[in-house]
DNA sequence: ACCTGAACACCGTTCAAGT
DNA sequence: ACCTGAACACCGTTCAAGT
């Protein structure tokens, strides 16, 4: 039949990215080997490459699509036409913690320091940041939303990095530990606007 | 002679674990490739065996060589007799930063999310954490101190994985978001131990 | 148009043979 | 006792040949 490819496709992009990410939060970045996601899809190794790059552009893709999915959580946390941004904050702030647990590997491609090849779009990322510095932007004033913003999205972080590296080992309770902090952000974002 | 090796050593572990250190930071841990090491230290890549078990536990030295430094970073920074406890953070938050600039890969591997089997020892980490839960109790007492110590980590940890990876990309002064970053969670420490 | 096996380069690691 | 070249397994990537 004439448009009849000779050969169809087996698999796509998609279920690429997908076999891809699986394999990332099941095994770790190291197991995500060409072979082993061309096995996922039902094809051979050297076909992915009719539909990625190369390796680094596909772990790239997944970081990609790990940061969409971070920006819906923080978009259904933070609706702009709340009355109570604070309390915004606080959705958030427990929001970001269960996706960081349920995508751990994942959102570890989001901050690596190392190979920035591999490193997801920055400006993928740096949208992630807008409507957090918008929801600030109620709670302090537009003069000090960026800083306020910055403060909590760094704290965040941080103590998700922390956790997922096992780095709180000085005793205590941590889901206590990230409520508190959540707490002392706030209360150090209003004193601060309030003084200046 | 008798008690004379019949083949003398030609390195040192020492010698391997600076070359790796050196790698790591002029290009990355992706560098950090055994047969590479060797050559900075004058030796063929098999003979690093008999010094080191393998790669990975050569790039673990490295990490527990820079967790030892920003050890001694901190501890200069506080100084258990000082009177402005509050003053002793603010001088760790700078020094902290500088250490982190001044080795960006290495503290990378501090807290690498991936591939547990290149982590650096978490005790020795968790022993950093310490004088900084100390000097927190001095500001807030014995009970909040372990909470706004964390906070305070987290924040700091956080800021640095951030801007390592290029993630400030929504403007503004970085330098200064950082020195704000530090008032706003002394505020909330301040403000967090008078209500509680 | 896509898929495959063969091939190549590169790297971690082992080991027998040298001194 | 340590060093080395050869060898092996594994992986990313290319490519000629199939359909």
């Amino acid at each position: 039949m004439p448009g009849m490819s000779p050969a169809p496709a087996r698999t796509s992009r998609e279920a690429i990215l997908v076999a891809a990410r699986e394999l990332l939060e099941e095994e770790g970045l190291d197991a995500v080997v060409m072979s082993r996601v061309a096995e996922r899809v039902g094809v051979r190794g050297p076909s992915l490459y009719k539909r990625v790059p190369n390796r680094a552009a596909l772990i790239r893709a997944v970081g990609d699509a790990v940061a969409a999915d971070l920006g819906r959580v923080i978009d259904a946390a933070l609706r702009p036409g709340s009355a109570d941004a604070a309390e915004d904050i606080r959705t958030l702030g427990r929001a970001y913690r269960d996706f960081v647990r349920r995508n751990p590997n994942g959102y570890g491609l989001l901050f690596a320091h190392l190979e920035p090849e591999l490193q997801a779009d920055p400006d993928v990322l740096a949208d992630l940041g807008r409507p957090i510095v918008a929801t600030m932007a109620r709670l302090v004033g537009a003069a000090g939303a960026l800083g306020a913003a910055r403060t909590f999205v760094a704290w965040a972080h941080g103590f998700m990095s922390m956790e997922l590296a096992g780095s709180f080992r000085l005793g205590g309770d941590v889901d206590a530990a990230y409520a508190t902090g959540i707490e002392l952000i706030l209360a150090g974002i209003s004193e601060s606007a309030n003084r200046g």
